[in-house]
DNA sequence: GATATCAACTCATATATAAGACTATAAGTA
DNA sequence: TACTTATAGTCTTATATATGAGTTGATATC
């Protein structure tokens, strides 16, 4: 897991030097997600620094979102929780203020060839196969959101063979206990344009008219490009907060 | 500037302790923006803890955007930068990839009985009166951002007499030497609606196409809230990408 | 006068150590 | 069995100290 501090780079701080260690063994996979670091103690011993510096080290991991520490316990490999990210565009409360879950309906599993720019985004050669999965997102039997889903046909082949009912309202639980592909973190970016004529069926929304456009890439933990989405939702539901200083 | 810590809390750290007393000097405004703050070493000693401690409540200070840390030199009182804001939304940059500044047009300043929303959001009674700016921002004469800004009189009164060519490009560094009211942090809220005649005509488009608008609360020193803004824009000129984890 | 050196101050990195607080498990007790 | 207590392991807070590195201004030298 550990190993002594190369000293390759000319002169960086030990514990920057500690940080980029237990990250790579993070992003190579030999710590997983819910894993355990060992102690902090026992990080400084390895790696022959005082605790103060091993402690400075996964301060970073914290910072970033890769760790977690919990008091008494220990440090643990973060898994990132994407379940409530589209709260952040749609009001998603009932009338006692609690939290809704929107439904997922598959409408859609295909193997498609990938258009030019899709792969690109993928980090994926121009002509790949893709899989193709189209889903509505319904509140309250509500459609709130069209989705369109790429993902490399030889990452998640085992998602064709899955049957119907084992897709539930969440996609990224499935890409890991299905495929062993873990998201850790996700790029959306926004604008609005006029919907297509499938979306705009599924949304029961006339064609053409303006919708939000959230495109989505999502990462692994090695940073790689696991997915890509575009999502299609209604405007009048949708805002989006955010703090800038 | 500094006192001996309070332990009317029964038991937070001592860090922490020293990180609100120092937050306090901040926004009461007894360190202002662009001050240093004493050494570290100085801190240290006139809290009499040692020098870690000191050190970990100013990196709560760094961390929270309070402070800036210059090494050899000091940690000084962050003044906060919006004059690259709207970057964030729109595509600034010219065919060789260098950013563009959007010039400003005043187009009115005027009193206004304040509506009961504005007021809420401004903390302000319900009848409060207003000063209300309208101002258009372009780039290479194109509009794209039509502003109307709402301000409290009493606070704002000196802007009424300024000559129009005092108005630059940026109105937050006016509000400072005119007003000495400085703005460290923003709230943006993202919807999209149809847009109003007025409106419309400064940013050539039809009166009731859709538009995206951006509704601001920016915050003073001591969170107090100082202004409110709606701006509108183009659609097709709109992106907006962030990362989540 | 122009340049180089030094000294004093700042934040940055690192060590070694101690005691507190939280968790989980094992051992002891009623 | 059910409850309490001890213990070991973890992260958390805190001290005291030393050295490195960047900045600034004063001083010395050419």
């Amino acid at each position: 897991m550990q190993a002594n501090l190369q000293q390759d780079e000319p002169r960086s701080p030990r514990y920057y030097r500690i940080y980029q260690a237990m990250l790579s063994d993070i992003q190579q996979g030999s710590l997983k997600p819910g894993d355990v670091l060992p102690s902090e103690m026992h990080i400084a011993q390895s790696y022959g620094v005082a605790p103060g510096t091993a402690r400075k080290a996964i301060d970073m991991l914290v910072d970033r979102g890769w760790v977690e520490r919990q008091h008494g316990k220990g440090t643990f490999v973060r898994r990132a929780d994407f379940s409530h990210s589209l709260a952040r565009f749609f009001r998603l409360t009932d009338r006692e203020g609690v939290q809704l879950h929107p439904k997922s309906e598959l409408l859609d599993i295909r193997v498609v060839p990938g258009t030019t720019d899709i792969c690109h985004h993928l980090d994926l050669p121009d002509d790949s196969e893709l899989i193709q999965i189209e889903r509505v997102r319904r509140v309250d039997e509500m459609p709130l959101l069209h989705e369109v889903i790429y993902l490399s046909r030889t990452r998640f082949q085992s998602l064709l063979n899955l049957p119907p009912d084992a897709w539930g309202d969440l996609l990224y639980p499935l890409y890991e206990q299905v495929c062993g592909e873990v998201v850790f973190r996700a790029t959306d970016t926004l604008s609005v344009g006029p919907v297509p004529e499938s979306p705009a069926h599924h949304l029961d929304l006339p064609p053409g008219v303006q919708v939000i456009e959230i495109a989505r890439l999502a990462r692994g933990y090695d940073e790689r490009p696991l997915e890509w989405r575009l999502s299609r939702g209604r405007l009048d539901w949708f805002h989006y907060s955010f703090d800038i200083r």
